[in-house]
DNA sequence: TGCAGACGGTTCACATATTGAACCGACGGA
DNA sequence: TCCGTCGGTTCAATATGTGAACCGTCTGCA
């Protein structure tokens, strides 16, 4: 591993439930010698990625990120395109949906939308890093995205969220495996307790998945007419954001998308 | 200079202006060999900060900064009161009002706002890094940062942007000390043409300015009146979004925003 | 009051990760 | 077909990163 992507983990360490950490914290977090943790932070409150509370010495997200994150939104158009199209499901849906896409072995937010008209709805935060195994969409890209990234999941520990969440090898590839014969991935309260939800693929380019668009709701409104609008508008929307970000569902999986339950 | 400091340089050459940028192509921008360059790109890829095109092979920033930000805007409250002043702000004297943060020798948005009133107003891109010599809000800094700032600018290359973009050490001189004396930075079209504009240092913590405050409006608008109304809202924002920040600022400069001209 | 432990930060001998010239195959315009 | 440039790879030389040990400071506690 190198030098630079060390580093960058010390970003990953930053989260809406742990937005400041102190250098020997962040030592602990990373595995990594006090001394080597100062000289990245250094250099990263250098670049304005980190920058340090003069009271409480801890560290935090520099303006750095505020002013690439900036660019980034400019300059890759396809991004309001697709949160439009995810609005407006959102909206048809009266329920939370949300695009991730696989960054290293986690899913990150591309963006997300909830309806507001209804009394209950299932909390988002958009800042949190998603794991595969116990999401629908991480269930999506594992069983269509690249090859390996299951074994690779194996290697880490599953952490376990709920009662449901898949914790052992069985019922994870089980989990998978319903996906990939059936085009859909579920997920039944394995992240979040009282939450269902239902997760298609996407594909850029290449033939492996790199994401998923996913609807979630609590499992309080769940009716056969839910899951029946969510399984003819879920195929479009994977289907149009794949093809805006230049990629194409495969055949057969459009095929099961739309075969009759 | 450390290898994470290099490969954080390549995100600095992505802007809005250059969005995407291929691999030799930004082994030429920062000066380092293509193999050098390929690494932390790689880098950089595995932890989503770029991504790559797969058609076109060239790299933009990745999905990784938009959660960042995500994470250090829910996570820095004073973010939304600062934007909640500079929006009022901007809306009271129905001008652009932006406030930047010195990072490395540029100056990065924090936030800005602009009223929609007027049929012609000073365009803003917030992706931008303002250069110190050339902005009121550079001055300012320079005139109430840290010491060795100007001798480190001085050090490098001075760009042109208009006519009267300061070019020289004694122009550059003359300009900071004149927002010593004052207390105010004014820039006469020394960035954008035909744009005037007004900036205050902003104090975090030490005794040394951190980034500024600025109004920016079109010199066919100029008036007594506005002048006059920047002049008595500008120092109550500065000093509102220093303390905000924890710093305060110094008693001399208080004093001279508020005396009479 | 003074001790113990944890904190952020610094140093330096050691070792390992970074470097860049040279190379490759692919592509595209002349 | 040639030539230039592209993205990407290799490997010997060495610049660079590493971490145990250290320092001064702070805080809680007896």
């Amino acid at each position: 591993m190198g030098t630079v992507t060390k580093a960058l983990n010390l970003l990953d360490q930053f989260s809406s439930d742990r937005p400041e950490i102190g250098l020997s914290d962040m030592g602990r977090l990373t595995g990594h010698d006090k001394a080597t943790v100062f000289r990245y932070l250094a250099e990263l409150e250098a670049g304005g990625f980190v920058e340090q509370d003069s009271r409480t010495r801890c560290y935090r997200l520099g303006p750095a990120v505020l002013r690439l994150a900036a660019v980034r939104r400019d300059t890759v158009p396809s991004q309001q395109a697709i949160a439009d199209l995810v609005s407006r499901m959102a909206e048809r849906l009266d329920e939370l949906v949300h695009v991730s896409q696989l960054v290293r072995e986690g899913l990150t937010t591309l963006c997300h939308s909830d309806s507001r008209s209804h009394a209950t709805r299932v909390t988002f935060d958009p800042g949190e890093v998603l794991p595969l195994h116990a999401t629908a969409s991480g269930i999506a890209v594992l069983a269509f995205g690249p090859a390996g990234l299951f074994e690779t999941v194996m290697n880490g520990p599953l952490a376990g969220f709920t009662t449901n969440t898949a914790m052992t090898r069985d019922s994870l590839l089980s989990a998978v495996q319903v996906a990939r014969q059936t085009g859909f991935s579920l997920g039944n309260a394995t992240f979040d307790e009282g939450v269902q939800s239902i997760a298609l693929p996407l594909f850029a380019g290449g033939s492996d998945a790199f994401g998923a668009v996913a609807v979630a709701f609590p499992e309080m409104r769940e009716s056969i007419e839910l899951r029946r609008d969510i399984k003819t508008l879920l195929p479009h929307a994977a289907v149009e954001i794949s093809t805006t970000l230049g990629g194409a569902v495969p055949r057969e999986l459009l095929d099961r998308w739309h075969a009759p339950d």
